[in-house]
DNA sequence: CGCCAGGACGCCC
DNA sequence: GGGCGTCATGGC
């Protein structure tokens, strides 16, 4: 990744980022495309500041509405540009299916998001689709002013005063994860750092937490590359693929693996792009 | 209209 | 410990 500084823009390049398929490929809710003919624009936030960002062309970026330490301090992080993903990918392409879906999505990365609304946001996303979601999570944060509620306004509420989210229900499993989150009880920033099977315990102890919900928190609210999420579309890959089990080489990064694997699968129906 | 959605729970055996 | 109905809501 460089950057560079450009009036109030700030200027980046980064071959291996593309907008359409890391902001809206299902890890993240709130990023909102902005209309646009020639380039593709989002807008979303992480915790308390906002960013929109445009891609130009291929690897061309422009981040507006932050400043350069904001940038420096936050989005590079958040986007993971410490990490060479084109490395990854010549490791991952080793493996012939990996190799594929590394062509076909390549522009994935995985956004280091805050755990407590990836937490909220996966317990949402249980039996539901991407659509919907978005509009839960949506409602929520416009009773917030639009920023994400803390664990301690959640816990506030009870599942009959969510009933404006229409969650269904899940209302009563947000309820729970916010009473145990903002007691205590459920403690995110030492869960992160936990073996990955006390952490994957740990988690479980919310009501509506299961297995797919916690590898999601992990992998995409703690940076655990090693949480691999399976879902009905990874399922049939594993199956498909990889009857004698995911290669051994690409488990520490599994869950980076996964995401390019759950896009490459879910569009190899549909036309490519 | 019916089917399904980036599942988890409760109950059954 | 695996199999199955149920749970709200609405996108398609």
């Amino acid at each position: 990744m460089d950057y560079c500084i450009k009036g109030k823009d700030i200027m980046v390049s980064e071959q291996d980022l593309d907008l359409d398929d890391t902001l809206d490929c299902g890890q993240a809710f709130r990023w909102r495309r902005i209309p646009s003919d020639y380039m593709s624009t989002y807008q979303g936030s992480f915790l308390n500041d906002r960013l929109t960002v445009s891609q130009k062309s291929r690897g061309v970026f422009i981040f507006h509405d932050t400043t350069e330490e904001k940038f420096l301090s936050k989005w590079i992080r958040y986007f993971d540009f410490e990490t060479d993903y084109s490395e990854l990918k010549k490791m991952f392409s080793q493996d012939e299916t990996l190799s594929k879906a590394c062509a076909f999505a390549g522009g994935i990365r995985l956004l280091r998001q805050d755990s407590w609304e990836c937490l909220i946001s996966f317990i949402i996303s249980q039996n539901n689709n991407i659509p919907r979601i978005k509009g839960i999570i949506d409602r929520l944060c416009r009773q917030y002013h639009e920023s994400f509620p803390t664990p301690q306004e959640l816990a506030r509420e009870t599942p009959d005063s969510l009933s404006y989210l229409r969650s269904g229900f899940r209302a009563k499993y947000i309820a729970d994860a916010a009473e145990k989150v903002s007691a205590g009880a459920v403690d995110l920033k030492t869960i992160a750092e936990l073996p990955i099977n006390e952490a994957r315990a740990a988690l479980r102890q919310i009501t509506g937490v299961g297995p797919k919900v916690a590898e999601c928190v992990l992998l995409f609210g703690m940076y655990r590359t090693e949480a691999f999420p399976v879902d009905v579309w990874i399922r049939k890959v594993l199956q498909q693929y990889y009857p004698q089990g995911f290669p051994a080489f690409a488990a520490e990064k599994g869950g980076i693996a996964q995401q390019y694997l759950f896009h490459y699968i879910r569009n190899l129906n549909k036309t490519p792009k």
